[in-house]
DNA sequence: TTCCTTGCAAACTATTTGCAAAGTG
DNA sequence: CACTTTGCAAATAGTTTGCAAGGAA
């Protein structure tokens, strides 16, 4: 993240396309971009409206037919947040949680190895082996 | 719970329609019981179901308007996991979590005071105040 | 040139809603 | 009786899919 090649992850994602035999299209790399760019976690409207702006011709089943298969290779999370539609996050770094602000909809990241260690606990004294969890704290800016 | 009348919390739930001005029919009556019995939670496809069986007239739109009120009163809790359709279950003993078994899609409730405590502080730390959280384990049966 | 991908429209799943008829307090 | 609730059908939101045309390797 230093020389601005391609800018972050963009190169990543499209690595995960081509390595699967798949191809890179217009409509594919501009979502890979948009993506790439990180920072929030944006659901199918939003990336499509993104997309649209660079190449209108796009349209909204590309983006989820696009979802699909980076999901499938496992480059990008979905989540579905209470309520709301789906909403996409590049998978780059590590595992974490989300916490979702009630008011503005906004997804705060964080994570929490003794929340991670008391889960397998629990799922191990209970007999089972956790494939995979989820953890959402809903909730509002505390005004002091 | 020493006496049976009414099996459970059935007149409980009819006493929440009741205390809200609500009519009590008989159609609710069918839902309120099946709910009452409590056990597992059902979607509103099994809850349609399982009241047809008492009731062959009930509707499903009967079903979801009467999850709709009872939630609304706190009666009872919805829960989205992981793909499937909204599942609901009679609100009566304390706060828990879930952990879903993924080859029956059978719950098992659990609570762990820790966790609870540990996302309390993670919300403070990140300026938020929790409004409602969720945490969900997602496993299969550890075959030893 | 082969096979993948696209856009569009139609299909689908889960859930909600308008309305006239039926039921409850 | 007045007001609520019901069943039905139609509407909705989010997402997926069939198909013929277009595009990547």
């Amino acid at each position: 993240m230093t020389d601005g090649r391609e800018q972050g992850g963009a190169g990543e994602l499209e690595a995960v396309l081509r390595e699967a035999g798949l191809r890179i299209t217009r409509q594919r790399r501009t979502i890979l971009a948009i993506l790439a760019e990180g920072g929030d976690h944006p659901d199918a409207l939003a990336l499509f409206r993104r997309a649209s702006r660079q190449d209108p011709s796009i349209s909204l089943s590309t983006v989820y037919r696009t979802m699909k298969v980076l999901e499938e290779k496992g480059a990008i999370q979905r989540h579905t947040f209470e309520g709301g539609p789906a909403r996409f996050e590049h998978a780059d770094g590590q595992h974490h949680d989300h916490l979702i602000d009630l008011d503005t909809g906004d997804v705060v990241e964080f994570r929490s190895d003794r929340i991670e260690k008391l889960q397998e606990e629990i799922a191990r004294e209970l007999g089972y082996e956790i494939v995979s969890h989820r953890l959402e704290l809903y909730g509002r800016r505390r005004r002091d």
